[in-house]
RNA sequence: GCUCCCUUCGUCUAGCGGUAAGGACGCGGCCCUCUCAAGGCUGAAACACGGGUUCGAUUCCCGUAGGGAGCACCA
């Protein structure tokens, strides 16, 4: 079976470059019934923490990549490593290593000083006798000569000369693995057939080689993905520009449309530009990624996004807005049901965030009246026409978009203006700014009520003018 | 520095030897319109450069340039 794995390591957020990374992993598997295996790469103590173990799994649920297996840690097969690492001793294919870090940087510095690639020059290859008081790493012992290929479902066939490869140390003196020998073991162990990783990795590939070929594995297939790079141009990292996918959820994204956008980072499938999760399970191959990096732009999963939020069943769109309700300190039950605000503004929102907040003023007794608006609209000359309208509003006895629409229209006929003369004023009256849905469905959310009392002080801020003119 | 990888509109991409180089985001215009959007139509906008191969190169090969990655007791 097919089986693929998301393998990063809890050191911090998971950042949309990861996220990206996985998605191809799981609609990988995905597509070809396979099995998609979650693996947390723990193995560098110092820097993994349970916080990022718990944020990766979340970002990972809240985008809906679901895991077939595991998440296995890497911590917890400590004793599987230091066996093979030491049935590779017994079979010399690798040493222990007695140098100490200075010893290491000193002969680095010297090679760099002669122009030479940096790297350890097997010193203690043939040592026999241990070094006492000195807890020994133990070193993979790579070929001197010759080369290895790789034929990347992605890049095509890369070969390294072995001659760039230097002894690289497989297990760290306290008895911890370092990444490059427990990924082999790992990726062996559970089955991995099809290794989808960043294209940092490419170069390491070499090596992970002839750890293969060393403990006699099977060779995985792999796959190496381009890297996402920020509007700058640069690689995105957490230190450089990507965001926590979490964060994502808080700026109001919804999840499918970030995958929607990270599927087409890379990979495309004729002039389509959405696709459902099903769909891409459906189309994805990993074969058919590009070779070259793409730059991230926010403009387009902006617009992606607006396109779900358009095409979302408002039900479905529901808690997530009520979340920006409560992040924004509003209070849902101060103002219309939240569907219908769904419905009203999310051909003008984005984000659920700016739904939420471009709707504040149902929510709240109070408005502040935004001054630009207000001087443009609010003028004397509107009075006249606020006035009636206000008048006709306090006896409706139905307050329905249909029939407020039904009243604004006959005080504009009746009155010879146009719809907008008096549409805009009235808008900037109960909302306070110039841009809302339609005004019969505006005044509507806002409720008879304070529709009401809104109009009564901007009456009265038309009043103030005159009287100060 | 050494090694590996990448290179089509500003951005994401289609293209797989012969095309008016297509689509999408963004940008401009027009339409619709009570505002803002959404929607429709439309415009500007690209094959990094130099050599080959070929009747013919965006497409294949080799350089150059630019960008990215790797060369840790990090992953």
């Amino acid at each position: 079976m097919l089986k693929t794995r998301f393998a990063p390591s809890p050191s911090g957020f998971l950042h949309i470059g990861s996220v990206r990374t996985a998605l191809f992993s799981f609609l990988h598997a995905s597509h070809h019934q396979g099995s998609f295996v979650l693996r947390i790469e723990d193995t560098d103590e110092a820097r993994s923490s349970k916080q990022s173990i718990d944020a990766i799994l979340e970002g990972m649920q809240w985008l809906g990549l679901k895991w077939d297996e595991g998440p296995f840690y890497q911590s917890q097969r400590y004793d599987r490593y230091r066996d093979l690492a030491n049935h590779l001793i017994s079979e010399g294919k690798a040493y222990r290593c007695y140098c100490s870090k200075s010893d290491l940087t000193k002969l680095r510095e010297e090679q760099i000083a002669q122009g030479k690639n940096p790297g350890y020059d097997g010193r203690c290859r043939d040592r026999i006798e241990p070094e006492p008081g000195i807890d020994p790493v133990i070193r993979f012992r790579t070929p001197d000569v010759g080369d290895v290929s790789v034929n990347d479902l992605v890049r095509g066939l890369v070969k390294i000369d072995n001659e760039m490869l230097d002894d690289l140390i497989i297990m760290r003196a306290d008895g911890v693995p370092t990444f490059h020998f427990a990924v082999v073991v790992d990726d062996s162990d559970m089955g991995i057939t099809h290794v989808i990783r960043g294209d940092d990795h490419l170069s390491n590939t070499a090596k992970h080689l002839h750890i293969i070929e060393a403990l006699g594995f099977d060779r995985p297939q792999f796959a190496h993905l381009p890297m996402i790079l920020g509007e700058d141009g640069v690689r995105l990292s957490k230190r450089h520009g990507a965001l926590n996918v979490l964060d994502y959820r808080q700026q109001g994204f919804l999840p499918a449309a970030v995958l929607n956008y990270l599927a087409r980072l890379g990979w495309s499938s004729g002039d389509q530009e959405i696709f459902s999760l099903e769909q891409l399970i459906k189309l994805f191959d990993v074969s058919d990624v590009n070779a070259s990096a793409a730059k991230f732009d926010p403009d387009k999963l902006l617009w992606l996004n607006q396109q779900y939020i358009l095409s979302s069943d408002p039900e479905n769109l529901l808690p997530g807005l009520i979340d920006q309700f409560e992040s924004l300190g509003m209070d849902i039950k101060n103002g219309p049901n939240p569907i219908d605000v769904i419905i009203s503004f999310r051909e003008r929102a984005q984000t659920l965030r700016d739904m939420a907040a471009s709707a504040a003023y149902l929510y709240t007794d109070e408005i502040e009246l935004e001054a630009a608006a207000a001087k443009k609209h609010l003028r004397p000359a509107v009075k006249e026409f606020l006035q009636i309208a206000r008048d006709r509003f306090v006896n409706l006895e139905l307050w329905e978009a249909e029939v407020i629409r039904k009243e604004v229209q006959s005080v504009a006929e009746q009155h010879e203006i146009n719809f907008g003369k008096i549409g805009q004023p009235l808008r900037v009256a109960v909302t306070g700014g110039g841009v809302s849905p339609p005004i019969d469905l505006t005044l509507e959310l806002v409720g008879q009520a304070r529709s009401i009392s809104r109009l009564d002080k901007a009456l009265s801020y038309i009043e103030q003018r005159i009287a100060s003119a």
